[in-house]
DNA sequence: ATCTTTTCACCTAGGTGAAAACGT
DNA sequence: ACGTTTTCACCTAGGTGAAAAGAT
């Protein structure tokens, strides 16, 4: 998915929030590799504000522009995918997907939703805890995980798309959209959504490249804290 | 599922086979207790011809008469729960559910599905296998396993339903069938398809009812050689 | 005759953006 | 104006039995 999370980018991605939740469209999915495997981990997701502006369009220019402060943040809280906790193994063998994650507007929802400000940018942001199954097993809290980050996820929370292009490249991308489509399936062909995984040597212990994301080696004894943000 | 399991025995369950696969309603789902949390687990079903009988459906009198020998047997197959191998802690945390076992008639069927012989009898069977990873493990295999049947699910294959009153029961109580229902939704009232677990103390170390089925206490050294016909 | 195969309308279950209605 | 909510036709994806057609 990291081709179409880039196409999606370039235009300036756009993500619709409803009082009953929407899933994101492209669905934020990571492979991972060299987990422990018989070591249990939880895997979640939060959204943190990119700044703290609030934006409205300009249709006449089809851009962003800034239209003041951002609102009181909203009600801050965590995704956590659904197989959680599960050992290394488990994680290791397949892509992970996030695709039952939606988001809301609604500050009251109570279906666990995530919730965000519409006309607010977000930075989607991936979590990996290793549950510690030793006594005072809290005092190691603070290294226990470590958090990722993919700037080409970022997106605007809308309750109406904004972007007439970001619309296009949605009807044109999603297959659940294919009711509005009037020309080919796939502006690019099919196969840039799925091209293989490649890796980047960031040097250290984490080498990670969005597939959005390939992750290699979290070793138990090994994590770093790599957000002092985190907490559950 | 256990009451509706019991209400479809009553008539003589029939359940359809196609060439591409067809999946069976009811479903077979069995709830687990008393596993070792993280010791792994496979968890399998097969089908076991009731006797060596062909049979054919009088439609005058209702009912099923012998019509001779049972055809060659079709190759035999196992169906492995999708989740396998996984931990004690994932099969005993929810009802485990078999919705992706489909049966066919098509004995060079190459999509993994349960061959069977229509008009032929048979006995679902349900495997539990703990996963050993001691060194020779393959010597304890013969003890390493365990195997559940439950008489309620027992059915006969057919190409089209035979008994009338089949026909009505699938029609009344599987939401797909929805579309040729012309009386109330259900016969007995939703009530009868979720009742609760319950237990039978049958002796012994292995207590279990069906739920179709309620499993408890299947402990690494504990797993009893229940049928000598099983193997992997 | 008796059984099997294929096709199909009709569902379940739920994810889309469009458009109209609604607020403020 | 500008942003939000609701409704809806239209999809994805796939599980039903009915009925017609096919096979032996």
């Amino acid at each position: 998915m990291q081709a179409l999370w880039q196409q999606f980018d370039q235009l300036g991605t756009e993500m619709i929030v409803t009082k009953s939740g929407r899933r994101m469209f492209p669905t934020f999915q990571v492979r991972i590799f060299g987990m422990d495997p018989s070591a249990d981990y939880v895997l979640l997701m939060d959204f943190i504000p990119v700044d703290d502006k609030r934006y409205r369009y300009a249709f006449h220019s089809s851009s962003w522009l800034v239209a003041g402060r951002a609102d009181v943040a909203a009600p801050s809280r965590m995704h956590f995918h659904p197989d959680s906790p599960a050992p290394g193994a488990q994680w290791v063998k397949q892509t992970v997907s996030f695709d039952t994650l939606k988001l809301t507007n609604n500050l009251l929802d109570d279906n666990g939703h995530m919730i965000l400000n519409s006309m607010h940018r977000y930075q989607p942001r991936f979590h990996v805890v290793y549950v510690d199954p030793t006594p005072n097993s809290h005092l190691n809290a603070f290294k226990n995980f470590c958090t990722f980050s993919f700037p080409e996820t970022r997106f605007m929370a809308v309750t109406a798309y904004q972007n007439h292009r970001i619309t296009q490249l949605k009807i044109a991308s999603n297959p659940f959209a294919k009711g509005f489509r009037t020309t080919n399936p796939h502006p690019l062909g099919p196969r840039h959504f799925f091209s293989g995984p490649w890796r980047l040597p960031v040097g250290g212990f984490w080498r990670f490249m969005s597939q959005v994301a390939v992750i290699v080696c979290i070793p138990r004894a090994q994590l770093q804290l790599q957000s002092n943000q985190f907490r559950l």
